[in-house]
DNA sequence: AATTGCGTCAACCGCCTAATG
DNA sequence: GCATTAGGCGGTTGACGCAAT
């Protein structure tokens, strides 16, 4: 029985399942030369017999330019874990601070990696162990970024490879709040590195002491209660920076 | 070689919200 | 205020590939 899909056209009209090299050709086309938005008059432009909803998933998960692909970093999966301790199943927030990864993705590798036949207690530890090794690995590699001084930061939409210095200074020089919350949450995958060798682990600490009572929910020492209830993903980044830059001055 | 079990991930579904008329 | 539409989100499914048996 036909029903009406809420994107304009009965669903026993469009096709499903896989999509075709043919048809991301036609989607890639149609965004050329219209932009992003306006989902549900592809099929009319196009002639693609997608709905509107199928068309936007494809393209932002997958045809979208910067996008990733391949294996999630270590420094990435420790924000999906950090962020995912504070914000829960959030999974499109949790994407905003990881650039060229989707929330699908996202939500695909936590389910992949924790999800699975495990209680909260035993989920909490896989998760601590599996950053813990992927920590230690990683760790090897941002010493030696370190001993040279370097890092990865975005200039003016490039991904680029710089000094400590010339991060901050690209930061400093973004002058829009796009460029800057772009700057910055790329960055924060070294950051989260940098600040686990520099503080010794005091932000992990800060949001993985979990508590068994309540998986997701962070349990904070007392101290960093009220830091807490202040913490802006956005402001910790920034503050971070600094905090490095002042640490790695005269190195 | 065939079968089974399992992990991965693209895609779908239903619900929700914001915008619009 | 209400109905409709577009877009977004999180949960779930199912096809596929690979390893184990």
């Amino acid at each position: 029985m036909a029903r009406m899909m809420g994107w304009g056209m009965q669903d026993q009209e469009w096709r499903k399942g896989p999509w075709t090299p043919a048809e991301d050709d036609l989607l890639i086309e149609y965004v050329r030369m219209h932009g992003e938005g306006r989902w549900s008059s592809v099929a009319g432009c196009s002639g693609l017999k997608r709905s509107g909803k199928s068309c936007r998933l494809r393209w932002v998960n997958y045809l979208r330019p910067g996008l990733k692909k391949g294996q999630l970093t270590p420094q990435e999966e420790g924000i999906i874990i950090e962020l995912h301790a504070l914000w829960g199943n959030k999974w499109s927030t949790i994407a905003r601070y990881l650039p060229g990864r989707t929330d699908n993705e996202i939500k695909n590798y936590w389910r992949t990696n924790f999800k699975k036949k495990t209680t909260p207690s035993q989920n909490q530890e896989k998760q601590k162990l599996k950053v813990a090794f992927r920590r230690d690995q990683y760790k090897q590699q941002v010493k030696e970024m370190m001993n040279n001084n370097v890092l990865t930061y975005i200039d003016d939409n490039n991904i680029s490879i710089g000094t400590m210095d010339d991060a901050i200074a690209v930061k400093s020089e973004s002058t829009t709040s796009d460029q800057q919350q772009h700057s910055q949450s790329l960055m924060a995958q070294d950051v989260a590195s940098w600040w686990d060798i520099f503080e010794d682990g005091l932000w992990s600490e800060f949001l993985w002491n979990l508590g068994n009572d309540h998986p997701n929910q962070p349990v904070m020492m007392e101290q960093s209660l009220s830091s807490f209830e202040t913490y802006d993903p956005k402001q910790f980044i920034s503050d971070s920076l600094d905090r490095i830059a002042s640490l790695t001055k005269g190195k």
